[in-house]
DNA sequence: CTAGGGTTAG
């Protein structure tokens, strides 16, 4: 069980998602006429000398070449031995009709192919700036920025390395498969080497903006670079804005731009409104959306499904459930409600505001009416169940949910799951998804870990919690202070002192306030656990924030049994902080020294500090030390000292009162 | 067709 909590497989992948737009955009057959047609047809500059006479001849003698590239063309795209197909084709073809070939195999996601032919382009020069481009896009396409990155690095001919087309692609793959950051690191670069950025540049950039959680400020940094550039906005620009205003929540800036891009002359489309209508649902501003779309109608646009499911998602937010359910009836005859989305957004928003009998009853509506669901409605109702702690109901629907979808790709659904089984103590079926969940291949996320140790801190499975806590701490998960302190208290009680401090190690280098409390929790743990020395560093730290009765007892336990070379360093550090030690621990770190008489110096030393402190030793330990001088061999040094510290502490009794200042 | 955007559910 331990090493299935520690099994999670992290690849760092993020989950593919489809790209199905390309083919329907993309029309071979044109592409090829239309460059099979440009040297035949386009007028020639040196037409007057044999347009009119050769005409006929001109026909006869190009129309086989045309025939064989276009034959060479097929050839290579048909190819099963593509080597032996190019050369057939050397010397017929041009870098226009490479292309061509080389956006086919795209198309067709023949991708050895197609990396095939471009690496033979390469090699036999015949490329240029479009085959680039090309190939950075279809390499985004078929996700393989790291191979772009490496292409793109080994271009020589600066022309097409600082071209913005190109550039724009590489950005683009990188935008495309996540990797924002370094589409911006290598925008800073290509700046630099002289890449004069275009609108499209920028566009890529702040799409990539719009998939970063802290993608607003760069945006805007990007914004700025736009407008110092004077290069102009146009409605692709305003339409990402729009998306990057709708998912931070900024409405003003997003009605801003709306209102910029129309009086710039620029019609927003169904998207545009769509974006700020999702601004208003987050809003739950219903009466804005009303007028958002009624200004929509009026230009001749048609709300679609999914700005008529937002439209609902408003309503129901705003807690409008009659207007709610009407629209759903709107949707059902405009046949926009055959899956179950805008169903799902009426339970969710019933169940979070208190109405779960209504929510359910919508769900058990929208199963009778068959209407296609993918599960998402099932999740709602799980995580709505497990809210309202009605988690024997909410285990139920999660098995239903897996013996009737069986999906488990995205981490959200393995979190629900998780969740429910967690709360009815389902082992067996916890385990399960765990194991699921790394064959997979999802990355436990920050809910994951929260579920999982609290689960198994539930269970007082605080080994493996403390396990959980680690690989969430190593994977740069916030950690949640509350539910981690409990465990470390736990592990504290149950005899695992060193997890405990190596919770508490993480909790602190987590670069985030803490609970004062913390420390003096972990010095408990540590003192009863016996790791003085850890405790010890502890106090150093933090003795602000810990109680005098804490710091007593640690002091106690140390001059009892911790590390004896640190006896005076624990001491000092004590007196540094409060001041105030007792006699009584001097007695126990005297007493302790003469276990070790090797360490007469250590002794020497410390009675030579309390003297000079104003510390002086109890009767019964100065008795002692009188009585045992002999055997340090220092009976008269130690005489000496004892004198001392009378001296020094009758002169510095009256000065007792101001003890409380530190330091 | 050398490069760019967009909306709904957990």
């Amino acid at each position: 069980m331990e090493a299935m909590a520690l099994s999670f497989t992290f690849s760092g992948i993020p989950p593919l998602r489809t790209t199905s737009n390309l083919s329907s955009k993309f029309c071979i057959s044109c592409s090829l006429a239309k460059t099979l047609d440009k040297p035949l047809f386009s007028a020639p500059t040196n037409s007057t000398s044999n347009a009119p006479l050769n005409s006929a001849q001109s026909n006869s003698t190009h129309k086989p070449f045309k025939i064989a590239r276009r034959d060479a063309i097929d050839g290579i795209k048909t190819a099963s031995d593509l080597e032996s197909a190019l050369q057939r084709a050397e010397g017929i073809l041009q870098v226009e009709d490479y292309n061509i070939v080389l956006r086919y195999f795209c198309e067709s996601k023949k991708w050895s192919h197609f990396s095939q032919l471009f690496e033979w382009m390469q090699a036999h020069d015949e490329f240029n700036v479009g085959s680039y481009s090309t190939y950075f896009k279809y390499m985004g396409l078929s996700r393989n920025p790291v191979k772009a990155l490496k292409v793109y690095d080994n271009i020589k001919d600066v022309e097409i390395k600082l071209h913005p087309s190109v550039c724009n692609s590489v950005l683009g793959c990188l935008v495309r498969n996540g990797r924002t950051e370094s589409a911006l690191k290598l925008f800073d670069q290509m700046k630099s080497d002289g890449l004069l950025p275009n609108l499209v540049t920028y566009s890529t950039l702040l799409t990539g903006c719009s998939k970063l959680k802290n993608g607003y400020a760069t945006a805007m940094e990007l914004l700025k670079e736009i407008k110092a550039q004077n290069l102009g906005m146009d409605s692709v620009i305003y339409g990402t804005l729009l998306a990057i205003c709708a998912s931070n929540n900024r409405r003003e800036e997003a009605e801003l731009y709306f209102q910029q891009m129309k009086n710039e002359g620029h019609s927003p489309n169904l998207f545009h409104y769509s974006s700020l209508l999702n601004v208003y649902a987050e809003d739950r501003d219903h009466t804005k959306a009303q007028m958002l779309i009624n200004d929509m109608k009026s230009v001749g646009i048609a709300p679609n499904k999914v700005v008529l499911t937002t439209l609902l998602k408003v309503y129901a937010r705003g807690g409008l459930f009659e207007k709610s359910k009407e629209l759903l009836a709107e949707l059902e005859t405009l046949g926009y409600a055959q899956d179950e989305i805008a169903y799902a957004i009426l339970i969710d928003n019933l169940a979070k505001q208190g109405k779960l009998d209504e929510a359910k009853k919508i769900f058990a509506d929208m199963n009778e009416k068959c209407v296609k669901s993918d599960g998402y409605s099932h999740m709602i109702m799980i995580s709505a169940l497990c809210r309202s702690r009605l988690l024997e109901e909410a285990k139920q629907l999660a098995k239903e949910y897996e013996s009737k979808y069986a999906k488990y790709d995205d981490v959200v659904i393995l979190n629900t799951l998780l969740r429910a089984y967690c709360n009815n103590g389902d082992m067996e079926s916890v385990m399960q998804m765990l194991k699921r969940m790394d064959e997979v291949g999802i990355s436990p996320d920050w809910n994951t870990f929260h579920i999982l140790i609290k689960y198994f801190s539930k269970e007082k499975l605080y080994h493996l919690a403390y396990k959980t806590i680690e690989d969430m701490n190593s994977k740069k998960h916030q950690l949640d202070e509350e539910l981690c302190t409990s465990v470390m208290i736990e592990l504290g009680k149950a005899g695992y002192p060193s997890e405990a401090f190596s919770v508490y190690n993480m909790l602190r280098y987590s670069q985030r306030k803490l609970q004062k409390s913390l420390h003096e929790k972990i010095l408990q743990i540590l003192v009863a656990g016996g790791l003085l020395k850890d405790a010890y560093l502890v106090t150093k730290d933090f003795s602000e924030s810990i109680s005098d009765r804490s710091m007593e007892k640690f002091a106690r336990a140390f001059m009892k049994s911790g590390n004896v070379n640190l006896i005076n360093d624990v001491l000092k550090s004590y007196h540094q902080s409060r001041k105030k030690i007792s006699p009584e621990i001097f007695n126990i770190a005297i007493t302790r020294y003469f276990q070790r008489r090797e360490k007469k110096e250590l002794l020497l030393h410390l009675l030579r500090w309390m003297a000079g402190q104003g510390y002086c030793v109890d009767a019964t330990t100065r008795n002692l030390l009188l009585k045992n001088a002999h055997l340090f061999g220092s009976k008269q040094i130690i005489a000496d000292i004892l004198a001392n510290q009378q001296v020094a502490n009758s002169k510095l009794n009256g000065r007792s009162k101001s003890r409380h200042n530190k330091k």
